[in-house]
DNA sequence: ATTGTTACGGTTTTT
DNA sequence: CCGTAACAAT
């Protein structure tokens, strides 16, 4: 088998034919030219040579030309070989945009740059049968959704209820408890978890059945792929200190945002050459939900310097995205987190128009207003590609992609996990698992119900069953004439069929992989099977299959010798497709999270309403909660090159029912003087200072039930004339359904909806 | 075993 | 409201 490296043979022209093409690449001459552009602090970032680093970045700073410039100047003027430098980035769009723009500077064969999770799987299957476990380098990475699946599975079998104690659920405590050390020490750390009183006993008995599942099934899960090398160096600190000698240097972008395991990792990788060089903006951290700890970027001095080489810090403030007027507005919310270093960040862009708040009548109107805005837009040249809307949660996401179609704009939704949650394409990478690793029960159990052989649910089970027993996996069971000897009539045939395709398919595993799932489609009759499942339009399935197969083509172009194991782990690392598609001309539609790093010419926020930005949950969890959401704000404003739009609606449907809204406190905080639409922020002002008075106040005094009659005709200030349908509840609960003529029916509550009676009637 | 029906529950954010 | 999941029917 040749060593599993294809990320060191990502060809360096993705259009050339030869995976080496000689590139001029830019001579050592060419460091003075990108220096003299940059400004002195930049200048420091780059030129530092060795020894900790740690460059505090603000937003639009500068911060990855800063960290590209400084790979190559390592490369150019130091002499560091490629291969001996290590760079981490948070998200999979980051590290391949920081991977074009290296090798637009200096040849990056045998650089690894990739995500923590890339690294850790690629790492893995180097090194993986070194721990001595039962895993093989062909090992499957069971994402979140397979990891739900075997969760329900075993929470069944363990004769708990899976509706009681929720697979998902299930699943994120294990997480936070394997992230918590759990896994790596006895009871001590066991501990130091999160514990879920007299649930403990139900999720340790899962937990263990789930762990041994995995290494039945040569699997390991998100967590196991940082985990799993962080235990292998420790077990073994000769190989510990092979990779630490390796890489000479070490640079992690978004440090704010690593956990406690990533920090260890990043530890012993740097431990023998100490040329650490993390750059990150505590202002920016959002991810502390899943488990970031912002303590690693505070405390990087204390934890990496000493006297010898104590750390060097560098600080960019000059930024070279925004006006001015989008940063006071961003300096003006962040300043409200107590939990801070200060740092201001200033333009020589210019002051840049004022910000514009939006108040909406409800969230259709809400999209409507932003769509017909950008059309205007679109009408004066601008490009549909430089302008993004950003929202909280997903939810958001449809009634706007409804506006905008409406409109008849383009969009793009960046970040959605859609493409490999679709049905047809599990199927086929089900397929491909299952080939690759011969254990993996989970994919197997999916392949032999596609398609549809007549192997049902029950004898499903008791192959599985007469498997266990004879401790072998699933597949190799379902090829034995004495487990088909169980079975009988439909499923008799059907299982000799999978068999039989599962046997003819087996050389596949070392096919580039669109080759691979190209003979899969065919081996399976797959196309057949789509056009069989009429449910959805099926016309759509089938471009899915197509796309899938586009993927394949484009990732073998990309990393000629990775095959198709290489395209698996892609497929189950990287969750944004959106880089291979032609996105040119469209708006994007993006959660704020998923905004991260990127920049856009005009940027509109929406759903900037109390209980959603900062959101509810956040809010339960206290102060730390509320600074995190307002971080997340802050990353939404910083993410605007000229214009920023910022909506809230005065009602917003929520699980169908339409419930009135009140502004985002947050919207108090940003400095008046950089608004329009001023009126938002006031109301909002009125809701921090006078809870229960002022004007507001009066405009909620709850509406005599009584006064309203089913039939009566009445009128909403947003969304006019409707006529009541239904009245229920009563005093400050009273509920009305109206029916309106432009908007439909609607729920409403009478304590804030401000119905007016029409006709005559009057309270 | 597949299909159709109904009931229920869920919505933070992601590698 | 919507999608999924458990159930019943053929």
């Amino acid at each position: 088998m040749p060593p599993i490296d294809w990320l060191d043979t990502r060809a360096a022209q993705p259009d050339s034919p030869d995976p080496r093409p000689a590139r001029p690449h830019a001579g050592a001459g060419a460091i003075e030219g990108w220096l003299a552009q940059m400004n002195p602090a930049q200048r420091e970032a780059v030129l530092h040579e060795a020894g900790p680093l740690l460059i505090l970045a603000g937003a639009g700073s500068g911060k990855t030309r800063v960290i590209t410039t400084r790979i190559a100047r390592l490369v150019l003027e130091l002499g560091v070989p490629p291969s001996a430098i290590l760079a981490i980035t948070f998200t999979n769009k980051a590290a391949r945009e920081m991977r074009e723009r290296v090798e637009r500077l200096v040849p990056v064969a045998g650089m690894w740059i990739g995500t923590f999770h890339a690294m850790g799987a690629r790492l893995l299957r180097r090194e993986i049968e070194a721990l001595g476990g039962p895993w093989t380098r062909e090992f499957t990475i069971w994402d979140t959704h397979d990891r739900t699946t075997v969760l329900k599975q075993l929470i069944r079998e363990s004769g708990y209820d899976p509706t009681h104690f929720k697979p998902a659920q299930v699943g994120a405590w294990i997480s936070a408890w394997k992230n918590a050390g759990g896994a790596r020490a006895g009871a001590e750390a066991l501990a130091a978890g999160p514990r879920y009183g007299q649930d403990q006993e139900v999720f340790d008995a899962v937990r263990e059945r789930y762990e041994s599942a995995l290494a039945r099934n040569n699997a390991v899960d998100f967590d196991d792929l940082l985990l799993k090398p962080l235990a292998l160096f420790e077990a073994q600190p000769g190989l510990a200190d092979l990779y630490a000698e390796r890489f000479q240097h070490v640079l992690v972008d978004e440090y704010q945002d690593t956990n406690r395991i990533q920090y260890e990792l990043v530890r012993v990788l740097s431990a023998r050459h100490r040329n650490l060089a993390v750059c990150g903006d505590p202002d920016q951290s959002i991810y502390a939900w899943r488990g970031a700890d912002i303590r690693n970027i505070l405390d990087f001095e204390r934890d990496f310097g000493d006297a010898a080489t104590p750390v060097r810090v560098v600080r960019l403030e000059q930024n070279y995205r925004s006006v001015q007027r989008i940063l006071d507005t961003a300096q003006g919310l962040i300043q409200h987190n107590r939990a801070r270093k200060d740092k201001r960040l200033w333009t020589e862009l210019g002051t840049g128009e004022l910000v514009d708040v939006h108040e909406c009548g409800d969230e259709n109107d809400e999209a409507d207003t932003i769509a017909a805005s950008i059309s205007t837009a679109r009408d004066e040249g601008c490009s549909l590609d430089e302008i993004a809307i950003l929202f909280r949660t997903n939810f958001m996401q449809r009634a706007l992609e409804r506006g905008l179609a409406l409109a008849g704009l383009p969009y793009q939704v960046l970040g959605g996990l859609e493409f490999y949650e679709r049905r047809e394409v599990r199927d086929l990478v089900a397929w491909l698992q299952l080939l690759c690793n011969e254990s993996d029960d989970l994919a197997c159990q999916r392949a032999l119900g596609v398609p549809a052989r007549g192997i049902g649910e029950k004898s499903v089970q008791e192959l599985l069953r007469w498997a266990s027993e004879q401790r072998m996996p699933l597949s190799r069971a379902a090829s034995s004439p004495q487990a088909r000897a169980l079975l009988r009539g439909r499923a008799k045939g059907g299982l000799e069929q999978f068999s039989g395709a599962l046997e003819a398919l087996r050389a596949v595993r070392t096919l580039p992989a669109a080759s691979a799932i190209e003979a899969v489609i065919t081996g399976i009759d797959y196309l057949a099977h789509v056009a069989a499942m009429e449910d959805l339009d099926q016309a759509s399935r089938e471009e899915n299959v197509q796309e899938l197969v586009a993927h394949a083509r484009a990732f073998d172009r990309d990393h000629p010798g990775a095959g198709l194991l290489g395209f698996l782990q892609d497929v189950a690392l990287v969750s944004d497709v959106d880089g291979l598609e032609a996105g040119g001309g469209s708006v994007k539609l993006l959660t704020l999270h998923a905004a991260k790093g990127l920049e856009f010419r005009e940027v509109w926020i929406a759903g900037l309403e109390e209980e959603l930005l900062p959101h509810a949950r956040a809010v339960a969890a206290g102060e730390e909660g509320i600074e995190e959401e307002r971080r997340l704000l802050y990353v939404g404003i910083t993410r605007a090159m000229e214009r920023l739009h910022l909506c809230w609606a005065r009602f917003r449907g929520i699980y169908g029912n339409t419930l009135p809204r009140r502004p985002s406190p947050f919207l108090a905080e940003l400095p008046a003087e950089c608004l329009s639409g001023a009126p938002a922020a006031q109301d909002a002002r009125v809701v921090l200072d006078d809870e229960q008075g002022g004007e507001w106040g009066e405009a909620w005094d709850a509406q005599e039930p009584q006064s309203l009659r089913i039939g009566d005709e009445v009128e909403h200030e947003h969304f006019g004339r409707g006529r009541v349908e239904d009245l229920q509840g009563s005093g400050g609960t009273a509920k009305a359904r109206v029916r309106f003529a432009l908007h439909g029916s609607k729920l409403l509550a009478l304590q804030y909806a401000q119905l007016r009676p029409v006709g005559g009637r009057r309270r």
